[in-house]
RNA sequence: GUGUUUGUAGCUCAGCUGGAUAGAGCAACGCCCUUCUAAGGCGUGGGUCGGGGGUUCGAAUCCCUUCAAGCACACCA
């Protein structure tokens, strides 16, 4: 169905022809006074010079072509040539009934739908997740679930740092510390064990250890380069090793995510597309695209607009192994042919951005995407701490992500329990569902691309623009349809009505604007619009809340009229909040 | 050095495809619970939109310039 500002527009644009003025002038957009109307037009004041009219002129012009609208209520011209408007109330009531009528509350499907894959530069394996991995998680997940719910497909793939020195790494630890290992024996034959010889923790200090040691011991690092080497040319021993890091370490992210409520529908990583490398070089070298530089093997990809000088795009080091632009490149042509997604997008740290800039100038020069094909780079800024500087423990270290969520979630117990009296085991569940949206809303409320504080306290407040007053604001509305529900009435029969006061109108109001955010949110892929559309949206029903005394309405009418408003303004609100990707619990 | 991003209230942030008096939240202060969750609501104070030019009937928003901070700049990812 049509967004309510292309109805209202419609109406409007309606009235200039009519007044003898192009339509296009008749655009219509929310007031930013409030206080004065509900809707503005400044057309008038855009088309003076071409029509040499005084703005209020033409204003005036079109007042007088709206009389009788069945839209408006009120119409007026203003100095100098502002056209200020509000809806009827049976106008508005209306719209709300058909969004409620609606599967997706008025929003209209992508005709053409696409295929978006969303790639969020996945954490490497046998490494703990850390607090850097949360905003390529989290906006990755919402920007998936914005998508889908505007009717694309979308496929999101992990994109696992699953390749190379680390592997080669961790496996001379392991050589190391137990060399009797039948990994390690070339002569065996037979099947390996289906068990990993390690545990998750054990993996995760193994790396660190190694890495620590191949930066001290030149002789170490030649083994772990060497043992990099045997696994990659399928020695059969370091292969079965690698399966089962791999395996341990994917069990434990897929854990870790799944707390986070996300997930993936690819579990690739660079290793998936090792085989297809030699082909795609030798392609990118009998095209011409690619030639010898400094030894190393590049693609230039700098052109004459370029404020700057780009460098080339690095297929090849001068020893021949390949890199992080040829992965990711062999990983756009895997795509282009099992996918063929219309568009990609990067959900990785902004300081990369130079890097992918080089990465799609190579990928639309050697024509490993189509034309038409998007390559999106969505960099998201760094987390900081409240010094202003990147997030760390007390310490000055890391910050493991899993740490972070039990802290948020004890902080959260902490005030639930406080408030009033709960069970234990209900106190703690809902802690982790309001935790969730603690963190996700923090983190999502605030622009991907810019660097944003991380304060625990201010994110966990059930005060201002936090998740856990949306949520409380949420179970608020559950709370009266439930009471509702006690004293006999069907919350889902009950009907639309006009409004009967203005901070209903004004909830009402609100609520028609779920399909212009959610368009903007998709297309400028913002879910912080989302963010401040439920908050706005929280604010218009706790003020209708305390003016309007909804269960004990005399007027069956009036009060099924609240009901049904209410049931809207949830389902809208819950959807959004799904959207961002946390929920509500019943009661808190 | 070059490029790039950011600079809005004491703090954290919206607004940036130009429109009327620049908005929220937190913090401060003052009201509102015999009434559907007061984990709430209402209100008050607080701003050279980094500075300076320009374009425009109109600029936080567009252009130029300047200052400050962050980040990036081919064999890491």
């Amino acid at each position: 169905m049509k967004k309510i500002l292309e109805l209202i527009s419609e109406e409007v644009q309606e009235a200039f022809e009519q007044a003898g003025f192009d339509r296009a002038l008749g655009k219509v957009s929310i007031s930013n006074r409030p206080d004065l109307c509900e809707y503005q037009c400044n057309g008038a004041m855009a088309g003076a010079k071409q029509y040499k009219k005084a703005p209020i002129m033409i204003a005036n012009a079109v007042v007088e072509k709206l009389a009788g609208s069945k839209v408006f209520d009120k119409v007026e011209a203003v100095m100098p040539g502002f056209l200020n408007m509000n809806v009827k109330a049976d106008f508005l009531a209306g719209y709300l009934s058909e969004m409620k009528a609606d599967a997706k509350f008025g929003i209209e499907e992508a005709k053409e739908p696409q295929t978006i894959v969303i790639d969020y530069g996945g954490p490497n394996v046998a490494k703990p997740l850390h607090v850097g991995h949360l905003r390529s998680a989290v906006i990755g997940e919402s920007v998936k679930r914005i998508c889908r719910f505007m009717g694309h497909e979308v496929v999101g793939d992990i994109h696992l740092g699953d390749w190379g020195l680390q592997m080669g790494l961790i496996i001379t630890e392991l050589k190391e510390r137990q060399p009797d290992l039948i990994y390690f024996d070339d002569t065996f034959t037979g099947d390996y064990p289906k068990e990993a010889p390690f545990t998750i923790s054990e993996l995760e200090e193994i790396y660190p250890t190694a890495s620590k040691k191949s930066k001290e011991d030149d002789a170490y690092k030649e083994a772990a380069m060497d043992a990099t080497f045997k696994l990659q040319s399928g020695v059969r021993g370091y292969r079965a090793l690698w399966k089962h890091i791999m395996q341990v370490s994917v069990t434990d992210l897929k854990k870790n995510y799944a707390n986070l409520n996300v997930d993936f529908d690819l579990w690739n990583g660079e290793s998936d597309v090792q085989d297809v490398i030699p082909g795609m070089v030798a392609y990118m070298k009998e095209e011409g695209y690619a030639h010898e530089s400094e030894g190393a093997l590049v693609v230039d990809v700098k052109e004459e607009t370029d404020a700057k000088e780009i460098p080339p795009c690095m297929i090849l080091k001068s020893d021949g192994a390949s890199l992080y632009n040829t992965t990711d490149l062999a990983t756009i042509m895997e795509r282009m042919n099992k996918i063929h997604p219309n568009h990609i997008i990067y959900v990785v740290d902004k300081r990369q951005d130079l890097y992918f800039e080089q990465v799609f100038r190579c990928a639309r020069k050697t024509k490993l995407v189509k034309e038409d094909t998007r390559l999106t780079f969505l960099g998201f800024g760094t987390m900081n701490g409240k010094d202003g500087k990147p997030f760390k423990t007390r310490q000055g270290g890391v910050m493991r992500l899993e740490h972070l969520l039990n802290d948020i979630n004890e902080e959260m117990y902490k005030k639930i329990t406080d408030n009033r009296e709960v069970a234990e085991e209900e106190a703690r569940a809902t802690a982790k569902i309001v935790a969730l949206s603690a963190v996700k809303y923090g983190d999502l409320s605030n622009q991907a691309s810019k660097d944003y504080v991380f304060d625990i306290e201010r994110f966990t407040s059930f005060e201002g623009d936090t998740g856990p007053y949306i949520l409380y604001t949420i179970v608020r509305i559950k709370s009266i349809l439930n009471k509702y529900k006690e004293q006999g009435g069907v919350p889902a029969d009950a009907k639309i009505q006009s409004p009967v006061n203005e901070s209903e109108k004004e909830l009402m109001l609100a609520i028609t604007q779920f399909n212009t955010i959610m368009n903007n949110a998709f297309e400028e892929i913002a879910p912080h619009k989302i963010c401040a559309y439920i908050y706005e949206l929280a604010n218009a029903f706790n003020h209708f809340y305390h003016e309007t005394k909804i269960l004990v309405e005399e007027d069956e009418n009036k009060k099924a009229g609240f009901i049904a408003l209410l049931v809207l303004a949830r389902d809208i609100l819950e959807t959004c909040i799904d959207i961002l990707g946390f929920s509500a619990p019943e009661k808190m």
